[in-house]
DNA sequence: TCTGGGGTCCTAGGACCC
DNA sequence: TCTGGGGTCCTAGGACCC
């Protein structure tokens, strides 16, 4: 049996732990920048807000409807994952975390009478009590309908109580001719479409499809999609690894034009990628990067242009990164054009224990004291206190983020202060 | 004026090997 | 009409997830 335990909501409930004045209030999150709607509690839904919307065009809505607006603040929601994570572990032998606000529990060695329904309602007990943070359970014998049981679950919580358990072919059976295909777990927007044509419009519609048929549409991942549908298990567990490609990227609160800021923004990029590698004791053997213009500005020039390149050896090293970040901006920046994003992304990443070590190159690794050094003053101090000259040192650049909540729980000084 | 930031997996086709 | 028969690795593009 397995479980799929989602918070509801999870930004604008992370927001709601700290100002509980907030409950049953309408309250939307945005994304870096403040420029568009990431997250929505239930009463912003019915405002209105869609997912994504960009913050410009609804502030007369948010204004007039008193939607209460928050910029993200991810020490926040990454400190309540956690926390709903670790009480999760609890409850079952095996946990994967799929996302900041999403887990899969594996069950086993249940003796046969097992009742999980009660044990799903124990343990949102336990975690809205532990946490603050509202969540939705749905159980079943596969990975892809425990999502359909946790998608009734949550649009029939007064039903339901927020726990459903799919665990009778009945129940199966009904689960799917309710699913609506495109809202299948794995189908997008394109097979969705494609399905619909053919008149396949409901999940029970599609595991009803020839297997050849499926494979050949939507490979071998339809397939194993089918098969999950059906009650046959195909996906596995998947247990903590180490990232294959880590990412930082940004958009720039305006258009920049010039060289210098590029190249400002791009080194700090690299250090992040280079502190994520490290704290994943990881290497990189390559590195992307990555700018385009304002693609929503159709009376200004675009362009657009990526470069990766190949590093001499294995290295998580800031300093390695920044350089090799620098020559690729040089290779693509073209003057000229209103730089609107920009992004680092290291590659081919390796563990850092195997180090293959350059015939025609120094000493690769001669960073590392200064790296674990650097690591640590952060760590103790605060992050990013000590830089590169690279960097922005003089603090010329800013996110936008004008609706910021404290971080409440990961900032001594910022910690929620409860009036006598 | 303003429109996010991450990730994964699969397949086909090209380039190469013997 | 005919033009071998295996392989591997890499990349771009497509599809999906939160």
């Amino acid at each position: 049996m397995f479980a799929l335990v989602d918070c509801n909501n999870f930004y604008a409930s992370c927001e709601r732990v700290f100002q509980p004045q907030l409950k049953n209030k309408p309250i939307v999150v945005l994304s870096n920048n403040d420029g568009c709607v990431i997250a929505r509690s239930n009463e912003a839904k019915k405002l209105g807000v869609p997912m994504g919307a960009p913050a410009f065009e609804y502030k007369e809505l948010f204004d007039k409807q008193g939607i209460h607006v928050f910029s993200s603040n991810y020490a926040l929601y990454g400190d309540m994952s956690n926390r709903v994570m670790t009480l999760l572990q609890e409850f079952a032998p095996e946990i994967e975390v799929y996302s900041i606000d999403e887990a899969f529990l594996r069950f086993e060695g249940m003796l046969p009478n097992f009742d999980f329904q009660d044990y799903g309602n124990i343990i949102r007990k336990v975690v809205t009590k532990g946490t603050g943070i509202p969540i939705s359970i749905g159980m079943a014998p596969t990975k892809a309908l425990s999502k359909v049981a946790n998608k009734i679950a949550k649009k029939f919580a007064e039903k339901t109580g927020g726990m459903y358990l799919i665990d009778t072919e009945e129940k199966r059976i009904k689960a799917l001719r309710w699913t609506k295909v495109e809202d299948v777990w794995g189908i997008g927007y394109r097979h969705a479409k494609r399905l619909q044509a053919l008149s396949i419009y409901t999940a029970y519609d599609f595991t009803q499809q020839p297997e050849d048929w499926v494979r050949k549409q939507m490979s071998v991942v339809g397939l194993r999609l089918q098969n999950e549908l059906k009650g046959i298990p195909c996906l596995e567990m998947d247990t903590v690894q180490p990232k294959k490609n880590i990412a930082t990227t940004r958009s720039f609160d305006f258009n920049q034009t010039e060289f210098y800021y590029l190249r400002e923004r791009v080194a700090t990029f690299a250090v992040t990628c280079a502190e994520k590698l490290r704290a994943q004791k990881s290497c990189c053997n390559a590195i992307m990067i990555f700018v385009h213009t304002n693609g929503h500005r159709k009376d200004l020039p675009q362009y657009s242009r990526n470069v990766v390149l190949p590093l001499p050896y294995p290295t998580n090293s800031s300093i390695t990164l920044t350089q090799f970040a620098a020559k690729g901006l040089e290779m693509i920046f073209k003057q000229g054009y209103a730089y609107k994003k920009a992004g680092v992304i290291v590659m081919d990443i390796t563990p850092e224990t195997v180090q293959q070590i350059n015939l025609f190159e120094n000493n690769p690794i001669k960073h590392r004291p200064l790296m674990e050094t650097i690591d640590r003053i952060n760590k103790s101090i605060g992050v990013k206190k000590v830089k590169l000259a690279s960097q922005d040192v003089g603090r010329t650049w800013k996110m936008r983020q004008e609706k910021l909540s404290p971080r409440y729980t990961t900032q001594i000084n910022e910690i929620i202060k409860v009036k006598a």
